[in-house]
DNA sequence: GCGACAG
DNA sequence: ATCTTGTCGC
C-alpha cells in the first residue's frame, strides 16, 4: 500500500525517507518502445478528481493503452507536497494498465523540488520505472531564457545544482521545465521530451492523459447520483 | 519579516 | 488545478 501522510511533517518525512532511493545513475532507455503520460483533473470543489494514464508507442505516438479512474485528493495542496494529492489514484490507474510502459512522463517536477523529491521521483521510486518530470511553471531554481528555436535549453540552477533544464519544445513558445525523476539522465530526459513534443508545447503523452481525465471528470459531473450506492 | 509557492 | 471573452495571428 501507499504511505499516505496526514500532516505536513509526516509528508516531508516520507519524502526524506524515499529520497535516497532515487536512482541518479541510470542513463535511462535511449529508445523506449512505450511511454506513459500521467495527469489529473480536479473538480471545482478541489476534492474529487480523475486520474489518467496513457501509454503511447514512443515512435509513432499511437495510443496503445489508457486508464482513467475517479478519486479524491488524498492531501491538501501544499507546494512541495503536491504529489500526495494524486499519488494514490495515479498508482491505482498504473496498476490497471495492460501495456507496460518503459518510461513515465509526469505532469510536475522531479529533482527540481525543494527537497529534490517531486512527483516524478516519487512515482519512479514507487514503481521502479524510469521517470521524467515535465513542469509548466517553475517551483525552484533560477534560469536564463533559452534560445528561440525548438530544442534550445538553459540549465535550471538551484544554488550550485543543475536540478533540471528549461526546454523550448517549439519555436518561440514558452518553455517547459524538465527534470529527472528516477533512473534517468538529464540529457536523456531532455531528448525524450523533445521526441514526445513534436507539434505542441507539451509531450503527447501528457496531452493525451490530460484530455482523458478532463473528459472523464466532465462525464462524472454530468452523471446523476449513483443509484447503486445510495447514501 | 516578506514574498514565493509543481497541480 | 479551475473560473472565463475576446482577440491576435498563422
Amino acid at each position: 500500500m501507499t504511505t499516505t501522510p496526514r500532516t505536513v511533517a509526516e509528508a516531508e518525512a516520507v519524502q526524506d525517507r524515499l529520497r535516497p532511493m532515487v536512482d541518479l545513475v541510470g542513463p535511462g532507455p535511449t529508445t523506449p518502445r512505450t511511454v506513459a503520460g500521467l495527469d489529473v483533473a480536479y473538480a471545482e470543489d478541489g476534492d474529487r478528481l480523475a486520474a489518467a494514464v496513457t501509454v503511447l508507442d514512443a515512435t509513432t505516438l499511437a495510443v496503445l493503452d489508457a486508464v482513467v479512474l475517479p478519486g479524491r485528493a488524498a492531501f491538501g495542496y501544499v507546494p512541495g507536497l503536491f504529489a500526495f494529492r494524486e499519488l494514490p489514484t495515479l498508482l491505482a490507474a498504473l496498476d490497471r494498465l495492460t501495456v507496460a510502459p518503459e518510461l513515465l512522463v509526469c505532469d510536475g517536477h522531479g529533482l527540481a523540488h525543494p527537497r529534490r523529491f517531486g512527483l516524478a521521483c516519487h512515482l519512479g521510486v514507487l514503481t521502479g520505472l524510469p521517470a521524467i518530470g515535465v513542469g509548466k511553471t517553475p517551483l525552484v531554481g533560477r534560469w536564463e531564457e533559452p534560445g528561440r528555436p525548438r530544442g534550445s535549453w538553459s540549465p535550471l540552477l538551484d544554488g550550485a545544482d543543475e536540478v533540471g533544464r528549461v526546454l523550448r519544445t517549439q519555436d518561440g513558445i514558452k518553455p517547459v521545465f524538465v527534470s529527472v525523476g528516477h533512473r534517468m539522465g538529464l540529457d536523456n530526459a531532455v531528448a525524450q521530451v523533445l521526441n514526445l513534443a513534436r507539434r505542441y508545447r507539451l509531450p503527447e503523452t501528457t496531452r493525451e492523459a490530460d484530455r482523458l481525465c478532463r473528459t472523464e471528470l466532465r462525464r462524472l459531473a454530468a452523471l446523476p447520483a449513483d443509484p447503486c450506492r445510495p447514501h
